[in-house]
DNA sequence: GTTGCTTCTACAGTCGCTGTAGATTGTATC
DNA sequence: GATACAATCTACAGCGACTGTAGAAGCAAC
């Protein structure tokens, strides 16, 4: 199927993945070295295309790179049960209402905060108070909580 | 107050910092450089204590080092008006819920897949599918998702 | 004196990319 | 054929917020 012979640029766009992030899958081994140009460009198949685009999904669904790679494994061995399959899923899914725990705590946390903010000086702010006060201090509570808000 | 000085082990049980995280600190200037004894280790007062519960209480809450860096700034012009604290902890707020929205979606999207999975073998398992799967593809509504969900 | 803990500096590694520099190749237009 | 511009190539640095490592030195208790 020559004809389905795609450039890296062409491959990007159709699986809406960015060129130097395709050549990273390849670094870490996600991707297997494609075939090339006599120039040395990069040329890829239909089976690329499809893999990339399951990468693809996977991460938009949060799964790491690791766990992607686990599932890729996992395809080419077809006769096995897919027990293991729904273990990875499953475990991804209480990561994630982990994690959206975590976040309303923290939106409950600082709603409280800004509720008690009447306005004025800094030096009576509330808000600073807050942060400053040991009293609400969640590292007390639980151990190490992970915080960061904005990934990537 | 020569009986509140502390030695960065004893910092770091106090506010629950990381001796390693407290000398990081350190280094991005968001806690000033501190006295040394003769031998050249670090020796902190309790200005330095209450500075770190506030870091660390802000990290807490999710904020990023910038915004407490600018908290820290806002804290010693202690003349001006609040406003400028609460719009930091404003626009924190909006990003911890829009990430809660995306995790949302996300938990919804892994619970369908989940659902449809019946057991059997890898090569009919609807999760499979589901990734491979073009419809359900969720970088062709929104373009950049921010999708980590396991940060630091 | 010796064991074992703490601290020191300096630097590499984490994750999942993203951006840069400088060179080459390919394509379209004049 | 010349020229301009886009796409691609490699190799490496940078992001954020730490964490971990190596190797040396200091310090306290037995």
């Amino acid at each position: 199927m020559e004809r389905d012979l795609k450039s890296i640029g062409a491959l990007s766009k159709a699986t809406n993945v960015k060129v130097t992030t395709i050549r990273y899958y390849e670094s870490i081994g996600l991707l297997a070295e494609p075939e090339r140009t006599e120039s040395g460009r990069r040329v890829y198949g239909k089976e690329t295309f499809e893999r990339l685009r399951f990468i693809r999904h996977a991460r938009d669904l949060g799964f790491e790179i690791d766990a992607i790679r686990e599932l890729i494994e996992l395809q080419s061995s077809e006769e096995q049960d897919c027990s293991h399959v729904d273990g990875i899923a499953r475990r991804h899914l209480t990561g994630v209402r982990n994690r959206i725990e975590q976040l309303r705590s923290l939106e409950n946390e600082l709603e409280r905060m800004l509720d008690q903010c009447r306005g004025g000086k800094i030096e009576q702010c509330a808000i600073m108070e807050s942060l400053a006060d040991h009293e609400h201090c969640i590292s007390d509570q639980h151990e190490q909580l992970d915080i960061r808000v904005q990934p990537r």
